[in-house]
DNA sequence: GTTCGATGTATCGAGTCGATACATCGAGAG
DNA sequence: CTCTCGATGTATCGACTCGATACATCGAAC
């Protein structure tokens, strides 16, 4: 019953799906698409590979030395041949069939867990990987559950139970335009696949993928 | 050496220096006022208030029952007086001292500590216990950091060493956009600032805040 | 009258972070 | 040529945080 875990686990499936990767790369890759510039830990990333290969979702394909390396080196007797007997030491991991189906699964699901504000992140950087149907179901859960949020928040605004400086005051207002805004970004994404949607039911043919005006 | 620990910790300080609060409505206040609808919970909040209390930073006052109580409840004499010997019970933590002296100190620096992420929000909160030029030292701290992080933000997408799909870009165009607007935001409010304290300097008496549009 | 929800204090297990340790490699400095 | 430095790489530790839960009292509804 790992909550939050979970979303750490979708994602590294989600790439590791798309190719075989190594911790370092892993963390790199993670940092880079997900939490768009939160830092995630090894403290966290290798306890949960670990949890994923003794659940056998993933498996470990050790070693493989450094793409760049391989330089012949030649006949130096001294150290040249062996300085460590396995190159850089790397263990790269791979999906395994259990998980790529564990994957498939999660991917398919529209629930809270996938709106959720972590995990909708997450959910979306995989998109490529999910169905359209899926997508619109979790794009759509995602923009009730913010407006749900608005409402609980314009509602305490409304009724002050404490009166905020004018400081607190324009930090809330600030972080209530945010959520707007994300509605609103919402709103465009769910219009544009809705449009795929229907231009994929009147002739269901490969559609190169529209672009929403910024 | 707690570094997230002090954001908290400042957090509490600067609302029990506006006044005495029990832990149930600090919570409380904490969740409205910061990080906007983040949930803090009593796990975090309980070890910091002993952790204050053991520096010697706030004080327990016990007790007091709930303000809506003290109904005279006319001569009955069974259970009236005393249903229990201290009302509801209750630990209400007041600033001492030296409590009151740490925080002005906080309050005076404008150092990193001010405008990372999670730290900003909590010195923004209390910009109404800040002077006027520290004020503008955080704003003006806090927008270059951004900017830096903009900057490499951008490189990175020139530079890219793994390609992302199209929805990791849009994810990522949305989290570029959200800086971007906080900027905005920040210059609002420097320039805002900047006018007070030069009208404070033309004729240093009271101004009244003024209100930026929308 | 008793059940329910709000108020209130407090702790526990699981998970996460930041720092750190350790090791290899490439490249640049002296 | 050697030496150091920074990037790559795996891994763990302690301190901290969260979400859930336990426990208790009160007001009000039924």
């Amino acid at each position: 019953m790992r909550s939050r875990s979970d979303v750490l686990e979708t994602a590294v499936l989600g790439l590791l799906n798309e190719s075989p990767l190594h911790g370092y790369e892993l963390r790199k890759r993670l940092n880079l698409v997900l939490g768009s510039f939160r830092a995630l830990s090894y403290g966290t990333l290798y306890p949960a590979l670990k949890g994923l290969v003794a659940r056998g979702l993933i498996a470990t394909a050790e070693s493989a030395p450094p793409p760049s390396a391989r330089k012949p080196k030649p006949g130096i007797p001294g150290r040249t041949t062996k300085p460590n007997p396995l190159g850089r030491r790397r263990v790269v991991y791979e999906l395994t069939p259990e998980g790529k189906e564990y994957l498939q699964s999660v991917l398919a699901t529209a629930g809270p867990a996938a709106w959720e504000d972590d995990n909708f992140d997450v959910r979306f950087a995989l998109f490529g990987q999910t169905d359209a149907e899926t997508r619109l179901r979790v794009l759509e859960g995602r923009r009730t559950r913010l407006t749900e949020r608005l409402e609980a928040f314009r509602e305490s605004t409304a009724h002050p139970r404490s009166r905020l400086d004018e400081y607190a005051l324009e930090l809330r207002r600030f972080g209530l335009e945010k959520v707007e805004r994300e509605v609103h970004w919402l709103d465009g994404l769910i219009s544009t696949e809705r449009g795929r949607a229907a231009a994929q039911n009147r002739s269901p043919q490969q559609e190169q993928p529209k672009k929403e005006r910024g």
